[in-house]
DNA sequence: ACAAAAGTGTTGACTTTACACCCATGG
DNA sequence: CCATGGGTGTAAAGTCAACACTTTTGT
């Protein structure tokens, strides 16, 4: 390959990652606001370049820390985005990855060198964003809904005990659904995800809940 | 972002396609041989730099056809691979598509500028190959069963009529599992993705069989 | 008529869904 | 002592796995 060939010059990587929290029943994604061109004064998703010593989800991890201040955080790589046009300045191409968190658990930075502000947006009022950010948050939601029903990706809003009542409202929140307060318990059990702590708690009713956590390792099944 | 910041400058992006084809009951994936360092006389998956003039579908599509001679594949992305080291020559991102034919229905071309030898190994019987090609290759088969039991993927196969037992022996090969004929004919039929067509056809058996085509619209189902 | 492969049916064990009912606690 | 949410139970419908049986054809 001919690194001179205008073929391929100048091209570049983004890694963003949707970072998605559940707070009273409501699903939220952080955005942050950009403090330079293109799309100044807009909101996007954090993320940003690839540098060439890191691999993808070190970056990804990278650019979440820089633009708002969140470490420690469960990534997961979903979709690769690379319209010709998905960026103004040069050709770029996005690596997109989903994340969880408890936002009461973080502290997030307001203003960082690129960026002028951040906040948690409920998914069903996210303004317009920068670039082709709306595409990859939308595609992003469906992901984590397809993926809470086999992985353990809620543990980072659920990182120790937890009620079956408390954890449904979750469930409902991310997939914009109701369930049946005793059939729920029932599907949530089959899915072998969690467990008994045999230990009680409490979350809105007067009689103490059962406690859950999940499980260590998940076993996946056949596909058919 | 500045062009000339050494931790962004040249980086490119690979778009690689594994394609997979079923051929008496054995799994097989399209392997190309490298006439040029590095990896020069590997086999490697068919794939190659993205221009910039190009969407990534688009160019994983054209280096199909200027590695292989194939046209008209439906393909689809499900990873992206982007470690560090994973080319020896700059900092290269591949984003990887699956792919399925019917090998019989397309000829391959053995020769081309970058190639010298094209073929059709059996998934059991992949050489070493260059680049992280196996890793690449051995996700891409995760992730085509996982899209047989809900997507028409399997159309390329068979684009028209076909028997149950037939297809039963494809989704045996690339599940690397055996099923009851009664079993998989009600399971296969569950899964919503196949119709009758009121006429037979002759597979292997004495006895006429039904023939099913897959549907126009598949729509999918709650995950919970 | 018989072998071989295709198609249909049955049974028992689970799941799922839509409910009714009981339980523990705070006020 | 009762309202409130939490936990358990049940019956009808549906699915799933392991089978036996019948049908259609070529020889």
């Amino acid at each position: 390959m001919k690194k001179s060939n205008a073929l391929y010059k100048n091209q570049g990587v983004h890694v963003i990652t949707a970072i998605f929290t559940v707070e009273q029943g409501v699903t939220k994604a952080l955005l942050v606001k950009r403090k330079n061109e293109p799309y100044k004064g807009d909101w996007i998703l954090t993320g940003g370049a690839l540098y060439n010593n890191e691999d993808l989800e070190e970056g990804a991890k990278r650019e979440i820390l820089e633009k708002s201040g969140i470490e420690n955080i469960e990534i997961e790589q979903f979709h690769t985005f690379g319209k010709v046009d998905r960026s103004p300045v040069m050709r770029m191409i996005a690596v997109a990855y989903i994340g969880v968190i408890d936002c009461n658990r973080v502290k997030i930075i307001r203003e960082t060198t690129n960026t002028s502000n951040a906040d948690w947006f409920p998914i069903d009022k996210i303004p317009g964003l920068g670039f082709d950010h709306e595409e990859i948050l939308k595609e992003a939601l469906i992901y984590l809904q397809s993926k809470i029903v086999s992985t353990d990706i809620l543990k980072a809003l659920f990182p120790n005990e937890f009620t079956i009542p408390e954890i449904q409202k979750t469930y409902e929140a991310i997939l914009n659904r109701k369930f049946d307060r005793r059939n729920f318990r029932k599907k949530l059990l089959n899915l072998n995800l969690i467990e008994d702590t045999n230990r009680t708690g409490k979350f809105e009713g007067k009689k103490p809940a059962k406690l859950y956590r999940f499980k260590k390792s998940i076993k996946k099944q056949n596909v058919l």
